[in-house]
DNA sequence: TAGATTGTTAATCGATTAACAATC
DNA sequence: TAGATTGTTAATCGATTAACAATC
């Protein structure tokens, strides 16, 4: 028996719920609702009501969703109880921010891990990380059960650097170089690219 | 008489039709086909031609799309047949690797200021810029006609340093911080958090 | 009790896909 | 001509919304 099948649009909105509700918690807030959590994230109430459902009964009637009780829940639907480790590949200058980056906090991961080929970055200290040479990042991986990696590489090794991670272990890929990747089946990949946001409003704007 | 109402969903796909073509130009290429841009993005053939077709007639029957010609037409679709100046607010680890990215090049935009209100920062140089004061963001936003922002502010600033921009003729803004932000109609707004979308892998991984 | 809000169903709305005539 | 591929239509599929009984 597998796990129900739930819808990806529907996971992917999950993580904006649980950033909201961790920074109601921070402003001592209790309990919420629907149509609170909507307003704040411009999404219906009926729909945050349907995809929550999806997962379970987190709420009460008449009185809405206990702000801890439902982050706790989500944090398991999306197995950020635990942190996991990561793997940063390319120690440039995204892969720099990303290591010194303080907003993993209480967010379900942590830097583990960053590599670089360039000889003048290998023995580098960059944050509290000190910079490893790529051309043993397989091992490395593999040693660490790291299974969450970022590639910051440029586009054109970052084809190259997906396959190792993937012979590494890697399960998740979140991918800054301004390419699209092929993975195999049980892969999961992300990706980041600020012209590609910023294209989508400038469409907007004459 | 309006522009023909066009889904964002179809909007948000041309960045990336874009991106690969613009590769496959770089890589010598003059022709392509639906299917063969689909199998790179993993998006399906029909889906392409769909999309491509709520905007023009682009393509030739029995030959596909010459590669330069349907870059040509997309850039000037979104907008991005010259480039847009960027204003980047906050001088951060994020901040400064921005300043230094070269990767906006031939994508249609080019950080042209940064600020930051911490008098540490202030004067400092990074890359080719020196950080503003962010206490006269408004004026210099204005004097310049800048139109597009990026906010990498801590997550307790953002929306103060949002509306700032608004006031200041900020009409797209990308936001790094992690939270929500709200703008009046007519404004629009993209985010990056990175955390947002490892939460979305780990869902699938155990 | 009265008021509020959930979880869920059914209806609506929108997006994707399959198929094919047109034509290069 | 034969083969290939577009642009478009209609059918399918999936997501969102509206509405409300249940109940805290």
């Amino acid at each position: 028996m597998t796990r129900k099948q739930i819808p990806d649009i529907v996971v992917g909105r999950l993580p904006m719920y649980l950033r909201s509700l961790q920074r109601m918690k921070q402003d001592g807030r209790q309990i919420t609702s629907s149509q609170e959590l909507g307003e704040r994230l411009g999404i219906s109430a009926a729909q945050i009501r349907k995809d929550l459902s999806q997962f379970g009964e987190f709420g009460k009637q008449g009185t809405g969703y206990s702000i801890p009780y439902l982050i706790d829940q989500i944090q398991l639907i999306l197995h950020v109880d635990h942190d996991w480790d990561i793997a940063v590949v390319g120690a440039g200058d995204i892969g720099s921010a990303i290591a010194r980056y303080k907003g993993f906090n209480n967010r379900g991961f942590r830097v583990k891990l960053i590599f670089d080929a360039d000889e003048n970055k290998i023995g580098q200290q960059i944050g509290e990380y000190v910079v490893q040479d790529s051309h043993h990042m397989v091992e490395a991986i593999q040693q660490a059960g790291i299974k969450v990696a970022m590639i910051t590489t440029p586009a054109a090794q970052a084809q190259g650097v997906a396959d190792q991670l993937i012979k590494a272990g890697i399960r998740g890929i979140l991918n800054y170089a301004p390419i699209s990747i092929n993975i195999p089946a049980g892969v999961y990949i992300q990706y980041i690219d600020p012209s590609i946001h910023l294209q989508r409003m400038t469409y907007y704007l004459e």
